[in-house]
RNA sequence: GGAGAGGUGGCGGAGUGGUCGAUCGCGUCGGUCUCGAAAACCGAAGUAGGUGCAAGCCUACCGUGGGUUCGAAUCCCACCCUCUCCGCCA
């Protein structure tokens, strides 16, 4: 959600900004909107004035028992007036805030030009890719061979895109959520949150999946949806709050599920679990003062990067284009995984500096500790990191040619002290 | 699911058609007094929009959305949420 007034500081930078994201120029219609809107709410805001003149009016000439027809005679005439009026203000509004919340946030100059996946940057390498002397096996080669990895019996309970993990892969998915929280929890700082994950659509509006993205939901016979990321219920607890500014910086972390529809992606990453409508993902959201959202965005990228790294996975770290930096993000760094079996970098986690785009949508600010006025709040989000996807990349990294996989030393306390996932 | 009660400013709590954006108390901030503090006293203090160089002025907001009325925090309708009891249930 922008706001009307940064149009009006400046339409030319508003619509260079625009066109970074492959949006034509606008200004110039929504401040042609924005002067009738003013316009019809002025007019309204007059008639309202002397409606309110003439109530007092004719309350105090029924007290003392004047005669007040001819007030009564000129309210009724205005309150007809009115209705017009009310409508067109209601209108104008509607309009602009149809256009304004539609409109992606705006860039921030370090992100580089470019139309797609393609144009993205890479920032920074951890490790190489290994070249073992056998052929790696892609993930659900290995979990299939093992037998814990079940496609066609999750396709029997729930269709495609769903798995069945079973024995010691079930619980390797246990014991990389229970131990990344930890992590965040115990050494970086978040405050862990267990969430709802079914949510309403005013908490969709808040981080923008709602209404522009609504075919990407999970939608209940009840009016509510699926998270797709516990980015939402998260980063919705200071939804309509005025924090206090020695609050922030507010940093949440939780373990959910992922529920999402992926409309749209028909036919991509079909074999294996990589591309799932459910995934089990631990999340970190923060919430800052304006002036350190950007040092945020560095931190809690290298939360992230620290999962990685204490796995034993080869990863990098790139930042998104202009192209395909999502909607409500000002910057995006995705992280990558090496996933040796398919011989490619895959996305296991993006970090998101939204800034103030998601909290004017949620209304949250803060009180600033001087001075008056309150101010929106800046939002980051980031995976910490998606656990199906870590599951994948230690099977395929970890992975031994006699088909076994070693269990990350960090991992073994979470696994009954269990090293080696294998065929025994 | 059934029955009942209730949602008012940071909190508590009045207000049931006419200067009510809202009495009062607590808390907060500023001041007086004091060596300093407490107490006491005085004062300030909601959110957003419009307009204006500014001081200011205007408008809206008493859970949300409609309605009645010249006029609604107050009356009517719908919805949401909270609490109590009953039933069911992990």
């Amino acid at each position: 959600m922008h706001d009307i007034r940064t149009v009006r500081a400046d339409p030319v930078a508003f619509d260079a900004a625009m066109a970074r994201r492959g949006l034509p120029p606008m200004a110039e219609e929504v401040l042609a909107q924005d002067a009738a809107r003013r316009g019809a709410q002025q007019a309204l805001q007059e008639k309202q004035a002397r409606r309110n003149v003439l109530a007092r009016e004719i309350g105090q000439a029924k007290r003392t028992g004047a005669n007040s027809v001819a007030l009564e005679a000129e309210a009724v005439r205005l309150r007809d007036e009115m209705v017009a009026l009310e409508e067109a203000a209601a209108t104008a509004d509607r309009a602009q805030t149809a256009i304004l919340e539609s409109l992606p946030n705006i860039l921030d100059p370090e992100v580089p030009d470019g139309r797609d996946e393609s144009d993205n940057v890479v920032l920074h390498q951890h490790g190489e890719p290994p070249r073992p002397n056998f052929t790696p096996r892609q993930h659900f080669e290995l979990g299939e061979a093992l037998g814990l990895m079940d496609f066609a019996g999750a396709a029997k309970l729930a269709g495609a895109r769903f798995t069945v993990l079973k024995g010691p892969l079930a619980r390797l998915e246990r014991a990389l959520a229970q131990w990344m929280i930890t992590l965040h929890t115990e050494e970086h700082g978040y405050t862990e949150a267990a969430v709802p994950y079914l949510v309403n659509a005013a908490t969709m509006y808040g981080t923008g999946q709602l209404p522009k993205f609504e075919a990407d939901l999970f939608k209940t016979t009840d009016g509510r949806y699926l998270i797709p990321t516990a980015e939402v219920p998260l980063t919705n607890l200071v939804r309509e709050e005025i924090l206090p500014e020695a609050a922030l910086p507010l940093r949440f972390t939780a373990l959910s599920p992922c529920f999402r529809s992926e409309a749209g992606s028909a036919g991509r990453d079909t074999r294996g679990m990589l591309r799932q409508h459910q995934f089990q993902k631990v999340e970190m959201v923060s919430i800052t003062r304006p002036p350190d959202s950007e040092a945020e965005h560095e931190r809690m990228t290298r939360c992230a990067e620290r999962v990685l790294t204490e796995l034993g996975l080869v990863w990098r770290r790139i930042v998104l284009c202009a192209g395909d930096t999502g909607f409500g993000a000002a910057k995006t760094y995705d992280l990558e995984v090496w996933l040796p079996g398919q011989g490619a970098w895959r996305e296991i986690s993006s970090c998101s500096n939204c800034r103030d785009f998601q909290a004017r949508r949620m209304n949250a600010r803060m009180k600033p500790a001087e001075g008056k006025g309150n101010v929106f709040v800046h939002t980051l989000n980031g995976s910490g990191v998606a656990v199906g996807r870590a599951l994948i990349a230690v099977l395929e990294t970890h992975q031994q040619e006699d088909g076994s996989v070693l269990v990350p030393e960090v991992l073994r306390p979470w696994m009954g002290g269990l090293d080696r996932i294998g065929p025994n």
